[in-house]
DNA sequence: ACCTGAACACCGTTCAAGT
DNA sequence: ACCTGAACACCGTTCAAGT
């Protein structure tokens, strides 16, 4: 990579991040590339999909989601592991507004430069869940399929503005719904 | 309202029904007017923003829902109804992909055309909730706000193709986690 | 290698001009 | 009253031409 072409692409993704902070997930590509005082085709160039400019932009957050997983499965009692990391994962998808709908279109979507990161959260979550089912203090008729979609539509109704004041409680409900064991004092418990 | 104008305006709505069935609820206005063989901007007369047009795409719908659950009160056990009118209601936020998104907005701005309907369907799903609560079988820490919430955001996960294969039992899921009482059981005699 | 302006085919909004 | 074409300010895609 050239010199001048390093510089574009490390400008790019940090005006990317402000725009995006701002507006969404669904921020304007022209704008950004407006923004960076570049030309469109520039930023098409580095970044040839929406999906591609995401991944570079949450590949950090997305990698350190998958390992905080990993973390949790040795340290923690499963229940509490896995109610923690699923409130980590709910606040990730709601790390910038609209994001949820970028991810949940790329887990169907082999061919998108989002899969990988994706599939990587899907499958470390799926694995505090086994761990929990296991132990049975989490629903048996559960798989890493549900646990990812729960996670997509709290996402979701954070980013809502008329469901977002009560997404904290959403929350909870649904964190005992995955729970058997004295729901409610279990999602205390990880809490903290 | 005249001869030429009423053709059009009906015209115009089954048309839309047939363009909306094919490409969601964010499908193009033009597009609409277009299969009409009409102008944009006689479109844009009829319905000056898409949220009145899908007022008078769903109001029928909207009206039916909200209708049904005065009739559920009456005669039905006040679990059943609950559930029964909760299934119906995540079953029509899934008629139109995209319609959760329309409604989820005009939940939170009074001004949107589709405001009216969105709110009668709102307290008619409190009025069964609070009958549960009083029963005793459904969570007593839920409100009219959460029941909408959850069925907006089942309606949401139907329409992600990753989530839509495990949406029924999602369904089941987030049921049980609304009623209190042998929870599984509820949930499959209320599907009848 | 890398960048860019311009052409293209879209979108919704607005309004003066027509019947 | 009602309709419409056209101008406008946007969008993402594509590519020939430049350094």
């Amino acid at each position: 990579m050239r010199a001048d072409a390093r510089k574009n692409y490390d400008h790019l993704l940090a005006v990317a991040r402000e725009v995006v902070t701002e507006h969404g997930a669904d921020a304007s590509m022209r704008d950004i590339a407006r923004r960076a005082d570049v030309g469109l085709a520039t930023l098409l160039r580095h970044f040839p999909t929406r999906e591609a400019l995401f991944e570079a932009l949450l590949r950090e957050n997305l990698d350190a989601l998958t390992q905080q997983a990993v973390e949790l499965e040795t340290s923690n009692p499963p229940d509490e592991a896995l109610v923690s990391w699923f409130r980590e994962g709910v606040a990730f998808v709601q790390s910038y507004s609209g994001v949820v709908a970028l991810m949940a279109g790329a887990h169907a979507a082999p061919e998108s430069a989002l899969y990988a990161s994706c599939a990587a959260v899907h499958s470390a979550g799926e694995r505090l869940l086994l761990r929990a089912q296991a132990e049975g203090t989490a629903r048996a008729d559960m798989n890493g399929d549900d646990l990812f979609a729960l996670m997509s539509a709290l996402g979701w109704l954070g980013d809502q503005s008329s469901f977002a004041p009560r997404a904290d409680h959403l929350f909870h409900l649904i964190a005992n719904a995955i729970l058997t064991n004295q729901p409610s004092n279990d999602v205390k418990k990880a809490k903290r």
